[in-house]
DNA sequence: CCTAAAGTGTACCAAATCGGTACTGATTAG
DNA sequence: CTAATCAGTACCGATTTGGTACACTTTAGG
């Protein structure tokens, strides 16, 4: 279905429950009961985007995390990344090598230009775009593009 | 990885094949030589890229596969969608109610629009454009835009 | 007709991935 | 010292993915 893991929709909904109120520091308890999920789950996604560096954590007693920049300064295709590893539509459009017949492969370069594209358009959505709830603001239009190889 | 699966892959190096020679009936033994894969793998592409209404099949001897439209009217989505499916990056992006929490998730509206400007991405490139090898021609951009909501 | 060259359909299987759970350890405020 | 809280690891069941096997149908051509 050419879908995000449903792991990384939740990270979404969890940064966007940090970046409701960025400075503050949120227990993974209360993170938890904001997105109706359970605590191992919620717990094993803030261990990652903290070690990807979205988010700081404290531990100890009040300890938690909170945003690592502001929500502006974190785009989609940052929890993405955190969350699947790099953006690579084919085995090999991430990193070359990695697919195993490469040389008779004539559609390699262009999925790469694709594969600007999609990162292009996770990229240009930051955290504080999915958290208004209508996006009237934004003139209503996401404008893309894709350099040329 | 956020990718598309490997057969989907297969199945655009398979169009391209065909697209070499629009005209022609291309046996699946022919193609399978082309792509350097199993004849059975080639085969179940092929199939079900028949049936989603890419390409024409004709049995019996001499039989084989034909685009069922010129390449340039044939796009990387049409050739995702046939293979895996509704582009949906979410459960519910999609379509509605397959989400089980759908009532407070508040980034839903957002991903739709995520998954709008990937489907933009994938729509905006052809079959043609894929086995161009260099992408000079195409003033060197794809410019894709996404209609608020 | 008969046969061989094709595509069609179904069923199955091993491996990988995904989503989730459990448990144990490390850190720190009070 | 203790309770709250994050960190690490290991595991497990379910699903998906990629691949294979095999029996069936269609059709050109002798
Ligand atoms: S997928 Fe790696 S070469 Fe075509
Ligand atoms: S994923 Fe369906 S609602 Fe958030």
């Amino acid at each position: 279905m050419l879908r995000v893991s449903k792991l990384t929709d939740y990270a979404t909904e969890v940064m966007a429950a940090l970046a409701a109120a960025p400075a503050r520091v949120h227990s993974a308890q209360e993170l938890t009961e904001r997105v109706r999920l359970e605590l191992p789950t919620v717990s094993k996604l803030l261990k990652q985007l903290a070690s990807a560096g979205l988010i700081e954590s404290f531990r100890g007693v009040n300890g938690g995390y909170r945003l690592a920049r502001a929500p502006e300064r974190i785009s989609i295709a940052d929890i993405v990344i955190a969350m699947e590893g790099p953006i690579g539509m084919t085995e090999c459009s991430a990193q070359a090598g990695s697919c195993d017949h490469e040389s008779h492969c004539g559609v390699r370069v262009n999925w790469q230009r694709i594969n600007q594209a999609i990162a292009g358009a996770l990229a240009g959505v930051s955290l504080a775009d999915m958290i208004k709830p209508s996006p009237r603001r934004r003139a209503a239009s996401i404008p893309l593009r894709v350099v040329g190889a």
